[in-house]
DNA sequence: AGATATACGGAGGATGCCTCCGTTTTGCAA
DNA sequence: TTGCAAAACGGAGGCATCCTCCGTATATCT
């Protein structure tokens, strides 16, 4: 009784990546609240389907999540080899804030998935983005331009809770920018 | 034709003041989406009376969170006599966080709350809030202690983004803290 | 090709949202 | 007090969404 595995059915692979498709349009529209039922419709599937792929709510935000996050690991890889790590990791900041701002529509969906429960599902990149951080703030701890002690999970957190925080109007990147840049200068030494 | 008003009658003074105590329990415990109807269970009204007193979800996060708003506004104006600025205005963000920490369930609520065009629903206690912050700040900046151009805005904005992001188990408060001194070491001059 | 594991779809019961309106209560004036 | 109109009450009902369950359909393996 070898743990021969059947071949995932190729119709259950295709209306998956459908699924999480349409996931993320009506998400981007609707936030957090969006019907379920209007993300199968946009599929062309039924909600059963969409329940045994995704059986709660969470299981679909943490798919459509864990895909756009590894544009975000690419970001943070790419800039390990900057000559300036505190200007290395505001570059990568801002970044990810311009990234933020494509969906703020989902923001609201992002924010029910990034509890602490839940880190490990999407551990591989979380771990990437943050092993690339936290080398780039070693590097400048070890230059003496960044304060001792500071990690990566906390340049991610208040990143994300400054994006998260709904702003007012057009100038919603200014104002997070601003403050991220405040928070950075809090870091150095 | 004399502008006469008749006295609002006892009861829907009552009936108001149940609802909105209902409604704090309750999102406490179960977030923004919280059932409405349970709240009205709760207060003991039928639902009709509910949807009367606050014609959508957001009027009632409103009544509840202006009414906590008026704790954190005796809490700026305490502060106002302190003899250093920066210090005072650690001191309140602390009292703040604590003050937050107390309702976690509430977190979400407020955000939906925490909208620029809802600002003025609660001008009155921001405007205070406020302005107490943009003194301590102004003094902070004359003593050379604080950088120009930060607002109180700033500030807020800042401290419930850092508290909204949900964050890991039971040192919550330690890591916002910490979070929001950096934030305020990056405010010196 | 046949067998069977796997996936599909949507009906249906439960719950929540919000409106509407007949009934009840309250404040005011006579 | 008493009567009455304004104000408030409660909940039935129409609609949307959630999620489960299961009969039907289809892909994979032998």
């Amino acid at each position: 009784m070898e743990s021969r595995k059947r071949k995932p059915r190729a119709d259950a692979v295709r209306n998956r990546e459908l699924l999480i498709s349409a996931a993320r349009d009506v998400l981007s529209k609707g936030g957090p609240n969006a019907s379920l039922e209007a993300v199968a419709r946009e599929a062309g599937v039924g909600i059963g389907t969409l329940y045994r792929h995704f059986p709660t709510r969470e299981d679909l935000f943490h798919a459509v999540f864990s895909r756009d996050l590894e544009a975000i690991v690419q970001l943070a890889e790419s800039q390990e080899l900057a000559p300036d790590p505190v200007a290395a990791l505001r570059n990568w900041l801002h970044a990810n804030v311009a990234m933020v701002e494509t969906k703020r529509g989902m923001l609201g969906a992002l924010s029910v998935v990034m509890t602490p429960e839940s880190k490990d599902a999407y551990a591989d990149n979380m771990n990437r983005i943050k092993a690339a951080a936290d080398r780039l703030l070693e590097r400048g701890a070890a230059a003496g331009q960044i304060r001792e002690g500071v990690t990566a999970d906390d340049l991610l957190q208040t990143m994300y809770a400054l994006c998260y925080a709904r702003a007012p109007g057009p100038d919603w990147r200014v104002k997070v920018l601003r403050l991220l840049d405040i928070f950075l200068d809090g870091l150095k030494a």
